[in-house]
RNA sequence: GCGCUUGUAGCUCAACCGGAUAGAGCACCAGCCUUCUAAGCUGGGGGUCGCAGGUUCGAGUCCUGCCAAGCGCGCCA
């Protein structure tokens, strides 16, 4: 429809061009948008105002010669001047009726498009340190993420869900050693343990696990492992140089393949823990992208090597630079340390660069807000390689700020007292935390009312918008109770009897779907598709109370029957994007 | 100090990327259940869109400055 307008009014411009009253170059950029107002008609354009000043016209004059000049056309009932020189469409209610058709013709596939199609895009998040569970910061993420990959999927993109595995590096070695020492305690050694180690519960079960499995086979005394060891921070020292001490400690002592064992176990019990977690929240991967693997398969040796060819690398007190601030970063950052080690950067410059090479038009990181100061140096490394920084787009999500009513929920990672992303799972359950952490906009600093989630009340829009769908289940079973049959060609060969306000309301509002998947997923602003959710929901129930469907008359009944199933199908195709839940009874 | 993000009703947030009278929910007040689920609906009050300029037919939206909050500014990841 939209469309049929816009080509009409070019049509119109077409003529007024060689009736000599706007010039033959005038470009226009004809923009038809749904009326907001029901009063403004159904769609409206501002043509004539954009046109306005080019032409050197007054706005108000040229609108009224845009709509002499516009083909008749069957579907539009009145054209309307209006305001400072808005068109606006009166569509004919025989075509809005359509949409009920239409829906229940397309059903679970109502509203997927093609405006996506051809294009690979790459969709990667959450891609959390595998060195303990995830938290409830990890949780937006994960939600924005999925929804994301599926919005985009629906509109036609071939989209590839991707997790990169930060398996390699200091943090993984700070693991490994920390189930160790824990481990010794199992054992019956006494020490003390480090203030940077990992001090959460589930180092202590993975290690008791090994120490049940193997037995003492990775016993070192704890004299050894303490002697000559540099001071913690409590103790005066610096905790850095004192868990790195006792990680070089530990591989001494334990031997390579020992040591490794305890960083495999770690890795293997930790991202089984992540994997689980997710999959029990809605989110899937295409893939799980090792980091170490980009180290053994000399991906970042090659990335290092191309940058070097392009004159972007120099060496300066012992360490190899990239030389970002050429390029937009505020300045050089080091690749490979003075110790011949790569940094972080330099894995995901080796990483961009793969993700690059596989052809995908988009790639989309979803990234916590803290790293933001992130974004240029990764852009700049995509410009040296030689490639387009367009095609990355960093997504930042805000952290969200847990409440219990008013009270903030205090996380701490260091104690080990956050709230991991199952425990919020288990008290607020997968499809509250789903919907309100996709709720908000990405960029939107969020609070979380865990006490607002889980109540069964009009405060939760969760429940509001399942009790939408689950309201017209009810409606068809009183129906069958009834006795009552649906005849659904009845219904469709009568539609033009849905008159009231509340059933106009509908209709548009049904319409709409389509196109807000497609600025949805464009924008990627998947909380525009809970907005909308919760629009239709309210048109429902506010139609709901004012108008019976199980009437006598049988044409009026079942005409109402196949708009409130239309209803249905559409809430139910928006929750499934959201991956929640449509429940037929509650 | 520099950079990124945010600032809209008492609270939590929208506003179709520059359009018409800035909208919802919660909270508050007043109503609606012998009739399809009251987890619902109807009505009401509530606003200097952080502040000040600018751009134009038109600005919550764009540009500049300032104020405030969060985050970032490692040879950590």
């Amino acid at each position: 429809m939209k469309q049929k307008i816009e080509e009409l009014l070019r049509q119109a411009v077409n003529t007024l061009k060689t009736e000599g009253v706007l010039e033959q170059d005038m470009a226009a950029q004809i923009v038809v948008e749904r009326a907001r107002d029901a009063q403004h008609g159904d769609f409206a354009s501002n043509l004539a105002m954009m046109l306005a000043k080019p032409a050197k016209a007054n706005p108000r004059q040229l609108a009224e010669k845009i709509i002499a000049a516009l083909p008749e056309d069957a579907a539009i009932t009145k054209v309307e001047l209006a305001g400072p020189g808005f068109i606006n469409f009166f569509v004919n209610p025989d075509t809005q009726y359509q949409i009920i058709r239409q829906i229940h013709e397309q059903g679970a596939s109502f509203g997927l498009s093609q405006v996506g199609a051809g294009k690979k895009v790459q969709v990667e998040f959450v891609s959390a340190n595998p060195t303990g569970p995830l938290h409830v910061g990890h949780g937006r993420g994960a939600a924005y993420g999925s929804v994301l990959a599926d919005l985009l999927a629906a509109v036609g993109f071939e989209v590839h869900r991707e997790y990169y595995v930060n398996d390699a590096g200091r943090q993984m070695d700070i693991l490994a050693t920390s189930i160790w020492l824990r481990y010794l305690e199992e054992c019956g050694e006494v020490l003390p343990f480090p203030s940077n180690a990992y001090r959460g519960d589930y180092v202590r079960d993975i290690a008791r696990d090994i120490h049940q499995n193997a037995g003492n086979d990775y016993r070192r005394p704890a004299a050894l492992v303490q002697e000559d060891i540099p001071a913690d921070e409590p103790q005066g020292g610096d905790k850095e140089t004192h868990i790195d001490a006792l990680i070089a400690r530990a591989k001494t002592l334990l031997g390579t393949n020992l040591y490794r064992d305890f960083f495999q176990i770690g890795l293997k019990n930790i991202l089984a823990d992540i994997k689980d977690d997710l999959q029990e929240f809605g989110v899937d991967y295409q893939q799980w992208f090792s980091e170490r693997r980009l180290m053994d398969d000399g991906s970042v040796d090659k990335a290092l090597a191309r940058l070097r060819e392009g004159g972007h690398l120099y060496e300066k007190d012992g360490a190899v630079w990239f030389a970002s601030s050429a390029l937009g970063d505020e300045k050089d950052r080091v690749v490979i340390r003075e110790n011949g080690q790569y940094t972080y950067f330099a894995s995901d410059i080796a990483y961009h660069h793969h993700k690059l090479e596989r052809g995908f038009d988009q790639v989309i990181d979803i990234w916590g807000a803290d790293h933001h100061g992130y974004i240029p140096r990764v852009k700049a490394a995509i410009m040296a390689l030689g490639a387009d920084a367009e095609k990355l787009k960093v997504l930042l999500v805000q952290f969200a700020t847990l409440y219990r009513g008013e009270e903030k929920v205090q996380m701490s990672t260091r104690s080990g007292e956050f709230v991991t992303l199952r425990q919020l799972r288990n008290e607020v359950g997968k499809d509250a935390a789903r919907f309100f952490y996709v709720m908000r906009r990405c960029e939107q600093h969020m609070d979380f009312d865990l006490q607002l989630a889980t109540s069964r009340s009009n405060e939760n829009p969760v429940f509001y918008v399942q009790y939408a769908f689950a309201r017209v289940c009810s409606v068809l079973r009183q129906l069958d109770e009834k006795g009552w049959e649906r005849d659904i060609e009845l219904g469709m060969d009568n539609l033009p009897c849905l008159v009231e306000s509340h059933e106009t309301a509908l209709l548009a509002t049904l319409a709409r779907y389509p196109e807000m998947l497609a600025k949805a997923a464009l924008q990627y602003e998947p909380h525009q598709i809970v907005m909308y959710v919760r629009e239709l929901a309210t048109d429902f129930h506010t139609y709901y109370n004012a108008h019976p469907f199980l009437v006598d008359d049988a044409v009026l009944r079942n005409a109402r029957l196949n708009l409130v199933c239309a209803v249905k199908q559409v809430l139910a195709n928006g929750l499934r994007l959201l991956n929640i839940t449509t429940p037929e009874v509650m």
